[in-house]
DNA sequence: GGCGCATTAATTATGCAAAAATCTTGACGG
DNA sequence: CCGTCAAGATTTTTGCATAATTAATGCGCC
């Protein structure tokens, strides 16, 4: 179902592990052992060890000789890859990380659409034009509106035809997954099906300014929906206020 | 050395097994033969089965019962992840890939900058100004100015505060030192100064469109550089001109 | 006689346990 | 202060048993 092969156990205990460091079952610099893991979840030596591989490849954990494994430090921890985006949406909402989404799709989006709106193909066009349709099906079901929301961004950023913009849907995703988390109501979106269009219209013309604005506009209203139903603060682009580090020493 | 536990016998076999997937060597569709590999690597089947298992959560393979291990298609490859990157730059330099992802960092940086004029702190102006200091000094050698300039760059990132935007890093880097590979001579940056030191004055006063003006100008010195030593197309922003996929149907 | 379907069988990945080899680390002695 | 050595743990190896999936085969049906 996954992006990889998440079939068997293996996925399965790739998966809990990872989860607990995302969650801080398993706090940074705190060392795993893996006969207590082979108990707890009663599987094999093989199969921790390869699990713990898989988690050393992302940068989640670090195993040396004499020391063992112990978790790394967050800064480590390969962020955008999209296992670790989806576990992060398994905890508890963190208001800060849902920011920091935010923000970095309000970077890329626009960016991609300009690009879209140059190098797109009728087959970019057509996919955008469906997922749009289904969108804006009046007796569609919740999940099949957040697959269709899902499919007109990822065809969005395809159509800029960057490989490395394309695969940055992995952000995108984990935004639209996480806003659908907070306000799960499947039903208060109806308003968004015009913003979506006049994306789509803009990328179809070829106005690369017009299709950026478009995005933006997507996505300050999506801003806005989201804090007032979070009814965090308000404002599209709210973010933490002043330092999001210790010691701003910024002088204006 | 690496990102994670590059150390051992293992991760040098999910470098070899990684590489040839990405250098071509093993195309997408075809077929790994896993005992072939233990015999032709000389390595257990264990070591193997972990390397492909690492493999499989960056999307390279897939492993299906009766149906063997397979190449997936290079649209599921993970290729934001810092190990395919670094494999990607492994072979032939790929002008498309290059172009991808200067067009990706032109996106990132400027954004990245305009956040770091309004957050950064004392110690992320420390950071650019250490960086800079190294990559100033007149006599030092090529790899420890490369490193330096990466560090600047890294250093930006992190000045916006945004822990997405910091892991973006992945992409700065392999751009770097794509370029890097490229230009190969060591001491023909004198002028590289100015630009950086342009950027880290923008973000130290505080001036968002300033920083983001300064890294554009940045970008675009480097890339006209490297069209020059190329010997490419010209211009800074030359893209491969006109349709990138078949069939462009744009109108505008 | 050709076609569709369920059953069977073969092939492959997956999981497990135990033992050998290798390396790191810390201590001891020169 | 440095080099050697020993202890400990991890990594690696080996062999085997199990499970899952696909392809083929045989049957009944149109």
């Amino acid at each position: 179902m996954a992006a990889y092969s998440g079939r068997g156990l293996h996925g399965h205990i790739v998966e809990t592990i990872g989860g607990r460091i995302l969650d801080g079952t398993y706090a940074p610099g705190q060392t795993v052992h893996p006969d207590e893991l082979e108990r707890e979840l009663d599987v094999s030596k093989t199969v921790v060890r390869e699990a713990l591989r898989v988690l050393a490849s992302k940068g989640l954990v670090d195993s040396r000789p004499k020391r063992g494994t112990f978790v790394r430090p967050r800064s480590e921890w390969s962020l955008l890859d999209a296992s670790l985006l989806r576990w992060q949406r398994r905890g508890a909402p963190d208001r800060r990380f849902l920011a920091d989404l935010a923000e970095v799709r309000a970077i890329i989006e626009p960016a991609g659409a300009r690009l879209a709106a140059t190098r797109r193909t009728e087959a970019d066009l057509a996919a955008m034009r469906e997922a749009l349709a289904v969108l804006a099906e009046p007796g569609a079901d919740a999940s099949a509106v957040i697959e269709a929301d899902l499919r007109f961004h990822r065809a969005l950023l395809a159509a800029a035809h960057n490989e490395l913009m394309g695969r940055l849907e992995v952000v995108v995703e984990a935004g639209l997954r996480e806003r659908d988390r907070i306000v799960h109501s499947g039903e208060r979106w109806p308003d968004a099906v015009p913003a979506h269009r006049a994306v789509l219209d803009a990328v179809a013309a070829g106005d690369p300014a017009g299709a950026a604005a478009a995005v933006e506009s997507l996505l300050e209203q999506a801003s806005t929906d989201l804090a007032h139903a979070a009814g965090g603060e308000a404002g599209p682009h709210a973010r933490n206020s002043g330092a999001r580090n210790s010691g701003d020493s910024a002088a204006g």
